[in-house]
DNA sequence: TGCCAGGCCCTCTTTAGGGCCTT
């Protein structure tokens, strides 16, 4: 069964897109994705889309991406078919899972492909791990457990990286702090929607 | 014209409201 594959054999991905919304007709510009098996990364995806129309001065500012970089681009449908392929049936991470999971369904239904895997969210255990961090940005996140970055930050490929590498670090913290050697994605999950009041009883 | 999401979580809560996160 899917889930219950250890935890740090996933795909942590990272999509940049026109706006918030799939609903309101945004779509995704750029697809990153980090696959890790055991705990090392084994494969890379990275590939910008072009949407079909442009996107705002504000995204362009925010991601980096440009208009005339995504003139070039292949469309979304093209660029998704390749990244369906990747994920396969792994189970999937995002930082703030519920953002990137709306676009990945919606993407994905535009083109008659589904998902079958677990996402799971770093953000929402970060939040019970971390409790006392400033916030729980990605960025915040990162500086605050002093996990290496290179500086590039609203980019698919390199956030897809930082959350690995947060997701990575979070694992290592837990088994520390719970006493335990593996860790299944389900326990992940089940941790990340747990009431922080009884967060201590998930891996007892 | 003006507006525009949504799930989670906390609290001055649960017959609600607002901040946090993502682009």
């Amino acid at each position: 069964m899917i889930n219950s594959r250890s935890a740090d054999s996933v795909i942590v991905l990272d999509f940049e897109t026109t706006g918030l919304s799939p609903a309101q007709g945004d779509r995704a510009i750029e697809i990153g994705a980090v696959k890790l098996e055991h705990g090392q990364v084994v494969a890379h995806f990275q590939q910008l889309m072009n949407p079909g129309f442009r996107v705002s001065s504000f995204i362009e500012n925010y991601t980096s991406i440009s208009n005339n970089m995504l003139r070039t681009a292949p469309c979304c449908e093209d660029v998704m078919a390749d990244f369906a392929d990747f994920i396969g049936d792994a189970n999937l991470v995002a930082h703030n899972a519920s953002f990137d999971q709306r676009f990945l369904t919606a993407e994905l239904d535009i083109i008659g492909r589904q998902y079958r895997e677990q996402f799971a969210c770093s953000m929402l255990i970060a939040r019970r791990l971390y409790q006392h961090a400033p916030n729980h940005k990605l960025g915040t996140l990162v500086e605050y457990k002093h996990i290496h970055h290179d500086g590039v930050f609203h980019r698919a490929l390199a956030d897809s990286e930082m959350t690995a590498r947060l997701w990575l670090t979070m694992i290592d913290d837990i088994k520390h702090q719970y006493g335990i050697n593996d860790i299944p994605f389900s326990l992940m999950q089940k941790f990340a929607k747990t009431p922080k009041a009884n967060i201590n009883k998930v891996f007892c």
